[in-house]
This record gives structure tokens, sequence and C-alpha cells, in this order.
DNA sequence: ATCACCTAAGTGATCGGTAACCTACGGCTG
DNA sequence: CAGCCGTAGGTTACCGATCACTTAGGTGAT
């Protein structure tokens, strides 16, 4: 069929057909200004024979809205941005907002990233939107949406805390949560398997792990490794150790966990019983790895309405309020022991392949 | 900060700033007509220089292109559909489209999700979009496309094959692979834990199995119970079984295989000793799970590619071609075996909560 | 009786681009 | 040297809505 021949119906052909002029359309849509009932309802008859939907795009050219959001994702999506991207869809429906989404590549080096940030800021500038949703930032990433801010209210969900931050996020307490617990079940030697270092949210965990080790008086022990955050990297870390120290892990995310078991499960080791280990994200796989995986459940669906809401809000009034933090709660399974003596890791040092 | 005091530069800002008329910006963007060298490199010092971003809203007024593709996405985003979005996303990025998303939840009334899809497509012909991708649909929504489809062309995803569809997608092998490698490995008593039926994709590979079934000359057995594509389904999928008779079981896809392995554990019973069983998505997580799981890889990011792809033709020349099936290799892990006579499952009927 | 005010609408300008058409100039060809 | 074409760019109308303002009848208060 040939590139669509009828032009679709215009607020023009609504208000000729229904005898008024198109100003009284514009306000049927807008709530603002009064029409009569009678109309309204000789408006909605119209509208549907036309099968009448308003352009966005002219209106907003003119209000100077779009009802538009920009969402970046860094990254690919896994289970965590996409129930962001969940949360904020649905929000974004319920206050009749769109979403225009565009993704990020971070695996490249840090300088072609920023560029790619800044061509992704472009792209919805260009839309425009009204506001941008940062779903999850990587490190550095901070000067690239300050330019945006000058022109939309730019909302950061991995902001690192920092007090010149217009937006102040509130510490995450995720990664002192997880490691408390694993303090708590009487372990001492605690490791921490972190996420790819580019991203917030791992630098977040990271600290929060080593802020309860201090606390504690204990010798932290960072697992490197991982590049992304997914299980293949959490496998790679595993494969990387040649002594296991530790009696407990606290593991990026779910995906870490899972592939740091399989791993050690490949070298004799099982948890609970030779190691606790515990993951952040609670995805819905975790609680059918085997062993069950504690961890701590983040409400990303809540995230993202939170997010979207101060979208909307930034964008009405022009205030920038900090993000409440979602519920965090941790969810105990069968991964996590209380420390036993004569536990074998960290007394054995087995080496296979 | 109040809202936005400096009004954002048009394109008549840098039309006076470079001594040219706004046309010859105009040709400047778009590559049509002439516009000198030397011109070319005033403009873009001017562009850097105001920050410039041409107004996509204004320009597709009168284009009548917006450049925006509506991508709908039916249910919660898991491996597979944030796959498609990944490539989705990577290929409008390729030829500068932009993405503009809407999730509609299925798990309401069929009246209710139904009205949900349609206030979507309204959403989407808002903006308005060039065309729409279905990137998951659920069966029974064909006739909401089709009302849209009068206005942009529409690329389902996930259309059931018919002939009468414009875009007769070719069937899928997925369900029919999957099965034959458990016959080829000698199973007989070859079940389906099928997915959510009000899914095309569901339906799709229970056909491709019971095709399988049906050429070897074998009583197929369906095993219900899956209300979603999330593994805690796969559980209560294999709650519902209070007697074992099959040795191999084909899931719809890895979160049911796991979260259905998960509770045959739990009755004593491991793959791919006691039983066999495939998945399909080959998601991130399969290859670390207990066993590693034998699924097949379905290259989603191939497929929203190709959608994109075909997205874009479809507006450049109303041209509606079948979407190409990307790759969709099987990868065999330890969860399927040859059947051994002696094997336990369909002997015992074990009943354990 | 006058005036203020609410209800219900209409008028014309405008947002920021693009389409279609037009102008001007130089070089090459017949 | 007239005619034609390629290059470089300008002019004007227009896309489809919203904004700011105006009109006009009816009602209640002074």
């Amino acid at each position: 069929m040939p590139p669509r021949t009828t032009r679709r119906p215009s607020m023009a052909d609504v208000a000729r057909r229904v005898g008024v002029s198109t100003q009284t359309i514009s306000r049927y849509y807008s709530g603002q200004g009064y029409v009569s009932e009678e109309t309204r309802v000789r408006i909605a008859a119209v509208v549907d024979e036309l099968g009448y939907v308003p352009n966005r795009a002219a209106g907003s050219l003119r209000a100077r809205r779009t009802g538009t959001i920009g969402v970046l994702n860094v990254g690919e999506l896994n289970w965590g941005s996409a129930q962001i991207l969940s949360g904020l869809s649905a929000a974004a429906r319920a206050s009749g907002q769109a979403l225009l989404i565009a993704e990020v590549d971070p695996d490249q080096g840090a300088e072609e990233w920023r560029e790619h940030a800044r061509a992704a800021v472009d792209h919805f500038l260009a839309a425009p939107v009204d506001a941008i949703i940062v779903s999850t930032a990587m490190q550095g990433s901070e000067e690239v949406f300050a330019a945006a801010r000058e022109r939309v209210p730019v909302v950061n969900l991995s902001a690192r805390p920092r007090s010149e931050d217009p937006e102040r996020p509130l510490p995450s307490s995720v990664g002192y949560d997880a490691t408390r617990h694993l303090l708590e079940l009487g372990h001492r030697r605690v490791a921490h398997l972190v996420g790819p270092r580019t991203r917030n949210e791992a630098l977040d965990r990271e600290a929060g792990y080593l802020r309860a080790m201090a606390e504690a008086g204990l010798e932290p022990q960072v697992l490197e490794g991982a590049t992304d955050w997914w299980a293949p990297s959490g496998a790679a870390a595993a494969d990387r150790l040649d002594s296991i120290d530790f009696t407990a892990v606290f593991a990026g995310n779910d995906e870490l966990a899972l592939g740091f078991m399989s791993r050690l499960e490949g070298r004799g080791l099982r948890a609970p019983e030779d190691y606790s280990i515990v993951g952040v994200d609670d995805m819905p796989t975790a609680a059918f790895f085997s062993p069950p995986l504690t961890t701590i459940a983040i409400d990303f669906a809540q995230i993202g309405k939170l997010a979207l809401e101060a979208a909307v809000q930034a964008i009405e009034t022009g205030e920038h309020r900090p993000l409440p933090i979602a519920e965090q709660p941790l969810r105990i399974r069968a991964s996590t022991a209380p420390l036993r003596f004569g536990q074998p890791v960290g007394h054995t040092a087995s080496t296979t392949s």
C-alpha cells in the first residue's frame, strides 16, 4: 500500500463538524475554560466518529510543553533497570506523559561513552523533552548532564551523594545492610564481589560495605573482575581467585552472586555449608537458585514511580527534591547461615580449574 | 530554580547570527540542497556556540514525519523483551529515530487489557509516531492494531502466522526444535510446560511441540499453570503435578524451566539424571543454573534490529515485508541427557510438598 | 436601572521548523 | 553570444495546535 493517502483529521476538522471553533475543541481536551455539557457530548461523538487524536507535536510547539520525558539507560537492560523502566512507564501512563528512551553502551572507552551520552541527550533535547531521567548513571557522567540541566530538569537516579549535587540523593544503605547481615551471622572474613566500577551503584554498594567493615574493625577484602552486572562476570571473578580466605561474600547483585556460586560449586564449595553469600536485587529467579539466594529486594518499580513523579514536579515547579529511597528489605533465604567452627573455607585453598 | 527563563535558541537565532536565512540552516541539517563548505563551517560554529538543537516537534509538523517510532510492550520486561528493546534502541540510534515506549499490563481481564492497548495506541498516534512496533503481542490483540494500521505501519513481532495477516511472519521453529532435541536423545514421554496462553509466543511454541510429537507418533502431554513467564510460574506448574510420568520436559522459557527444576529438586528429582529439560531464551543466567540449562538461544537483539529496519522500510515505502527470522541455535548444556533404562521418573510418583 | 461577574464561546497571532518555488551568478556548449 | 545547467541561497505559505484577548448573553447585587 502506498504511503497513507488519507490525511489524519485535525482539530479543525472536528471543530467544523461539530460547528464550533477549534478553540472549543482545545478547551475540551485541556479542561481549561468552559465547554457546556451538551457541546462536550457532541465533540465526543465527532471525535469518536473521525478517530481524532490531538497532535502533540503541534500542541507542544505553541505550549512549550511536550508531555514527553526522556529516559536514558546506561548499559543493557538488566532485571533492575527493566523494572525501573516498567515503573516509569506505569507512572507515565497514569500522568499522561510519554516516555522517550535511549540506551548508551558503557563498554566503550570513557571518551566514546561520554560522546554517546552527549548524543543521547541531544536526541532528547531535539524531541524536545520536558525532562530527562537518567536511570542508571556511570561515573563521570555528571558533566554531560550538567549541560542538559541548563535546558530541562534532569533526575539522576544514581547520582552519587555529593553536597554540590542539586539532587543530593540520600546515600543508599544496600551495601551496609547486606554486610551487616553477614556480620550478624558471626562472619568476620567477609569479602565483597564488587560490580562494574564504572557504575555508580557499584561504587555505592562498595562504600556501604567498606563502612560496615570499618565499623566492625575488620579488614575489607574486595574481589575484582566484574566488568558488567551479568552472571558471567561473577563467574570470571571467581575464576580469578587462587585461594579462598573468606567465609562470606556480599555480591554486588544477584547475577554476579549466581555466577560466583556456580564456579565455587565447581571447586567443591557450596553455600551455605562452606560459605555464605548475599546478593542485591531479588530478581524473580533468585529464590530458585540452588541454594535460594539471600538478597536485598530493591523495589525498582517504586523507584521508577518516584523518579517520574520527581520529574513531573520539577517540570511544573522547577523544584528539585531529593528522591526518597524506596524500601529495601533483606530477604533471608538459604544461601546465608551462621558461621560455624571448622567451616572449610579459608582453610583449604583448592585450585581446580 | 524557576521554570527555565532563557528561551532555547531557534533556527532563526542561528540563521541571524550566521547571516543567512533559516532555509540554509534547514538545508544544513537535512543535507538536501546546496550549502557551501564555508557556510557549513560557520553554521557549525554558531550551532556549537549557542548549543542549538533543532526542534523535532516543529519540524515534523510541516514535514509530516516525526522520526519517532512507538514500541508497545506487553507485560513486564523480561530478559527477552528487554533485549529486543535494546536491539531496537541501538538500531534506532543508528538510523536517527526516536523510540517512544509504552507498556501494557496483560494480567487484567481481557476487556481491560484491550482498553489499555487502545489507550497506548492512541498515545502513540498522539505523539505522533511514524510507525508502531508491537514487541510482544497477546492473543486477540490484532483488532486493536488493525485500527492503528489505518494511520501508520504496524510491525507486530509476534503476530501469529495467518494468511490474512499483512505481515505473514514465518512460523518460528523454536518449539519444534526443542522437542526434536529431546526426542533425538531417545525420550518418548516428553511433556511441555506451556507459557502463558495469552501470549502468542507461548501458543507458537506449544504448536511446535505438538507438531513434533505428532510427527513422532507420540502422545503429547501439556503441563498447565503458568500465568506469566517468570520462574514462580514454573514452580507453580510443578506444584500442580501429583504424579510425574515424563522423562523430559520442554519448558516455554528459561525462567519457567528454572522454577520447575527447583521444585522437582525439592521432590528429589534432578536433571539430567532423573529427567531432561530444555528451555528457551538462553538468558545469561541459564548457563549458571544447577544444572546448566540446555536452551534455545534466541537472538533478541537481532530481532529488535530487524524490526526497526522493517518499520523504517514501511515508513519510507509503505511496503510491509515479512520479518526474517533471527538465528535460534540450540545450546546443549547439562540439563539434557540421553534416556537411560531405569530412569526413575515415570515410575515413582512421589508426593512431597 | 446599572454594573460586575460567571458562563460559553470566537478571533488572530504565534510556536519553529519544512515544502515549494524563485533569484542570481558563473561556466560550458553550440 | 544566447541558452542551459549546476551551485548557492532567499521568500512565502503552511503544518496543527495553544495563548491572550475579545464578545455576548444571563444573573445577582447595589
